[in-house]
DNA sequence: CTCGACATGTAAGCAGTTACATGATTGT
DNA sequence: ACAATCATGTAACTGCTTACATGTCGAG
């Protein structure tokens, strides 16, 4: 692949747990080839284009194993700076907590149609038991990401019904 | 507030969705002090310690309230590790996919537990309607970190069934 | 008296973003 | 011809962690 392809897939079902930007990208690229990790040759895009490709070599495909297993000593935080806001709710303007929970449930939806909307495209109704082994590592991440946001969607809106009805009791923001 | 105290908030529910470590958080309140944002005063703790308190000035409380309705441009990616390794999963060995996932599962298990204990700590079996403004946001964060662990547990399962029924059917990464 | 928690700081360095900068290719 | 996308890079800066460093307080 190159530093361009990989900045696309970061845009793709797995920019849902990492990213970076093609600046990093370019960077770390030239950073692992001097390690002798991956190793780079030319590919002509067009009639003067060229496009660097990168290969992984036996020193990068050891290392990147060994870190498949290893176990990170503390599972490290997933921020989330919508849960920040929330829990600062006592400081927003009570008019204005419906309004913010609500745009978040569209953005949320909007993501959700979108992972979908990559599932079906990719694995249509196929059963997981017969995809081979590149297909399911996509697989689980794409359903961890559908999953991720049906649960993330569902705390919306029960977080929604009670800020309703503590309007509805007259009780918000008065306690 | 104190540094100290901030550094002490991490550790609990908010902690799931933002944290910084104390090296940071004294840096940051000094910057935040000089821009007039939080104001310091000193209280004795015993005879000789010095703890520096801090509270929000009247500029600092505009400046939160302003941030809090702010509208992130994009969602940004909630990075996860474990899920980057999954991604690659064709490069692990077979034997160690199951060991892989039962490992997070046992460490999922048990923050769901610690969150669990903090919600029946502070809010028991209190109806979320009755809650204080203060409380409700608290509320919130906290069932929203309860419900992502569970909704990752339930990920973790079904995922696990899946690449269980692949070994019965000797498949699994043969394909 | 000693250990664990309380309490505060600095320095080096790595990770990551924003902004600046340039040029080629493809489709309309 | 023009625009959108393909394609690659650098520089400045911010955010954040790791490691270093020091001292107090309360309980047993």
């Amino acid at each position: 692949m190159s530093g361009y392809d990989i900045t696309s897939e970061f845009k793709q079902a797995i920019g849902q747990f990492w990213s970076a930007k093609h600046s990093q990208i370019y960077v770390e690229l030239k950073k692992l080839v001097s390690e002798e990790l991956i190793s780079q040759y030319i590919q002509m895009a067009g009639v003067k284009l060229e496009k660097k490709m990168y290969r992984i070599t036996p020193k990068g495909k050891k290392e990147l194993q060994s870190w498949l297993l290893k176990i990170d000593e503390q599972l490290e935080t997933e921020k989330d700076v919508f849960a920040l806001r929330v829990y600062f709710l006592k400081d927003i303007p009570s008019e204005e907590v419906l309004w913010l929970f609500f745009n978040q449930l569209k953005r949320k939806s909007e993501k959700l149609s979108f992972l979908k909307e990559q599932f079906s495209l990719h694995f249509g109704e196929k059963d997981p038991i017969n995809l081979d082994v590149e297909e399911l590592g996509h697989y689980f991440v794409l359903t961890k990401a559908i999953s991720r946001e049906e649960n993330y969607i569902i705390w919306l809106n029960k977080s929604i019904e009670i800020i309703k009805k503590r309007i509805a009791d007259k009780s918000f923001g008065e306690n």
